[in-house]
DNA sequence: CTGTAATCCTGCGAGC
DNA sequence: TGCTCGCAGGATTACA
């Protein structure tokens, strides 16, 4: 999917064209997503304005001029996009709102891991949200993530793409970060030290700003909400480069699989432990 | 507490 | 050209 640093680039380039516009109608396709989407909700939101487009983690919120919140994950392949209503609606497009100034907020979705839902409110939107997710990269404090990796006799790897210790982090960054900070994918979180957890950390940070920066990563599917796509692909240091040389020292980079993802490491800089 | 595998889906590239 | 196989950015669940 879409991890932070795409999810990010997908709200800020939805937020100034959302904002203050009414949705007109909404068209819903037959298949169902992840979560699927109540008939009787339709009705409801069809005449409210949007108010703030917001990111936690890897989802999206939608609040509303009615007291219920639009609630998005894009999966391992959603695209959510501003198009003008003229535009040919791609296939897989299994949500289309009609915006207030004739253009259309669309989903679309292939592989249907992704979701969109309709929440009672903004308290149970964050309500939602805290259950689910530890704190953004950006917010991490450093004791408590030490105290989270130390803890868990897990792999770092696992323990990064556990999304309720720290938010938005999957396999792309996920490798990136720790090639980053020198750890291999499989050392248990219990043998990681204070000071590499640290280096971890801003790691984590480091990157994922990075990426932000350069809206994302398009590996296969991902647009942005314009429709562009990311540029940080290019900066990848590990992930997708199997076989490839290390740019730091050389060696070819391998690439194992840990808890069923593939991992992508240099096995002379990023030692065991 | 762990890890592993399966599950939800479609599409694409590799290899034969 | 066409087939099968494996793999893909996620998250959850069942089971060992």
């Amino acid at each position: 999917m879409p991890e932070l640093p795409e999810v990010e680039t997908v709200v800020r380039d939805l937020r100034p064209e959302l904002v203050g516009r009414t949705f007109t109608a909404l068209n819903v396709g037959p298949q169902t997503l992840r979560k699927p989407w109540q008939k009787t909700d339709t009705p409801k939101i069809i005449g409210s304005t949007i108010q703030h487009v917001l990111r936690r983690g890897k989802w999206i919120g939608i609040t509303l001029s009615i007291p219920e919140v639009l609630l998005v994950h894009l999966g391992m392949t959603g695209q959510f996009t501003i198009a003008n209503a003229n535009a040919t609606v791609p296939n897989h497009t299994h949500f289309v709102f009609t915006l207030s100034d004739a253009r259309e907020l669309r989903f679309r979705d292939v592989r249907r891991f992704g979701s969109i839902s309709l929440l009672n409110n903004e308290a149970a939107l964050h309500a939602f949200l805290n259950v689910q997710l530890g704190p953004e990269p950006a917010d991490l404090i450093l004791k408590d993530f030490q105290d989270a990796i130390r803890a868990s006799g897990r792999t770092v790897k696992a323990i990064l793409l556990d999304q309720t210790v720290v938010a938005g982090i999957g396999n792309i960054y996920a490798d990136e970060a720790l090639f980053r900070a020198g750890l291999h994918p499989e050392r248990r979180g219990t043998k990681v030290k204070l000071a590499e957890c640290e280096q971890l950390m801003r790691a984590i940070q480091e990157v994922i700003a990075e990426a932000i920066e350069r809206r994302g990563s398009t590996i296969r599917d991902y647009i942005g909400g314009s429709g562009l796509r990311g540029g940080f692909q290019h900066a990848l240091m590990v992930y997708g480069r199997t076989s490839e040389a290390c740019v730091r020292c050389g060696t070819p980079i391998r690439m194992v699989r840990v808890g069923g993802r593939s991992s992508h490491f240099c096995p002379q800089c990023q030692k065991p432990g």
